[in-house]
DNA sequence: ATAGTTAATGACTATTGAGTCAGTAACGTC
DNA sequence: GACGTTACTGACTCAATAGTCATTAACTAT
């Protein structure tokens, strides 16, 4: 009577949708409280084939952070690297675009996991550290020098850590993640941080 | 034989003892993973008694957050208020001495176990953001305005919001809770960015 | 000493949830 | 349509742990 099949096989596909139900899990519970049967409700699969595809719950843990780190870092600091606005012009349009936009972002999702997990997953703070803060700071570090070399900075403006311009948004990143409904103007705290650094740099 | 008892009632000081045990697996360990079997061995007593001071494991997580919260922001709240040093002395003494404290004290933990457990816990967040968050910043803000009235600030120096203040230290925090042994020089952070302020707001 | 009170114990229960695997059914091939 | 392969299912095991409670023993008062 029914043909309709009652599932397909989609081994291509699976992987992925797994890992996105798994981010979604973990992203409202955290690791610990994220039931695996709970992850392969939301992704439409049994509790069995999450197995066939990661091992452990902590492979899929893994799985995830990289998956959504490696999904988007490049195309990131690509974009910081191409521009030939003025470095002025730089900071504060796509610099502040792209941290305005981070708070709300997977990415502070994948912080999260970091702070609470972090120290059981040595290896994972390995992986963000060299594929996103390193790079990310290196790629600031190398803007600024550009700026003094153009004479449109003061040479002392390499004195400031580059943690300094982002210093902001992780106070806006966490202010989000732990006090939702308590309203703060994050985009002015970020675009304040650049006007005092700008203020200090110009040449 | 022995005339050793094997235990001795102390019923006063037990549920501070078992306060202290659960914040130290807490900090090392997160809420989730935290077993109340360990907590009573670290307080050298049997899980029973920790049930009989604690209703739940979710009741010992309120009380370990409360208790370490309260034990401190009082104290330094009161020290911010009641000082006769100039503004800009002020900041750039003991405002910065606690700042670069706050990143290695207990208030780190108690801020990741906010973080990971925040949404699980929402009255507990209202708390931490009446009696710390509220009251520090407004704190801050009643300290620049102080300063605006004695001529020592720029009057357009209230527009900085209280947290640009606090973002390097919030940075400061996360980074040491999750590269723990990747070096930064919190401190010249923190200074760099009172400096910025400063030149800012000074009159 | 003795009896009464209650702080403290630890064996127990009930539940939950990670990980397994024997069986089932979707799909390609002939 | 029959056959072989394998993606997928879901019932199962087993270890772990939150929370209970009957029992024990430290202390107190007389």
């Amino acid at each position: 009577m029914n043909s309709q099949p009652k599932y397909q096989r989609r081994k291509e596909d699976r992987p992925q949708e797994i890992a996105d139900a798994a981010f979604a899990a973990f992203a409202e519970k955290g690791y610990a409280a994220t039931r695996i049967d709970d992850v392969a409700k939301r992704a439409g699969v049994s509790k069995g084939l999450t197995y066939l595809y990661y091992k452990t719950k902590e492979d899929l843990f893994k799985a995830v952070v990289k998956n959504v780190v490696v999904r988007r870092v490049d195309t990131l600091i690509g974009s910081l690297e191409s521009t030939n606005l003025s470095s002025e012009e730089f900071l504060r349009g796509p610099l502040l675009d792209f941290m305005k936009k981070v708070p709300g972002s997977p990415i502070a999702v994948v912080i999260r996991l970091l702070i609470s997990e972090g120290p059981r997953h040595p290896d994972l703070v390995d992986y963000y550290y060299e594929n996103v803060v390193d790079r990310g700071l290196g790629a600031i570090r190398r803007f600024i020098a550009r700026g003094v070399e153009r004479g449109e900075f003061h040479r002392n403006a390499l004195a400031y850590q580059p943690q300094l311009f982002l210093a902001p948004m992780m106070l806006s990143m966490i202010w989000r993640l732990v006090f939702t409904e308590k309203p703060l103007d994050t985009d002015q705290l970020m675009e304040s941080q650049i006007e005092l650094l700008l203020a200090q740099m110009k040449a």
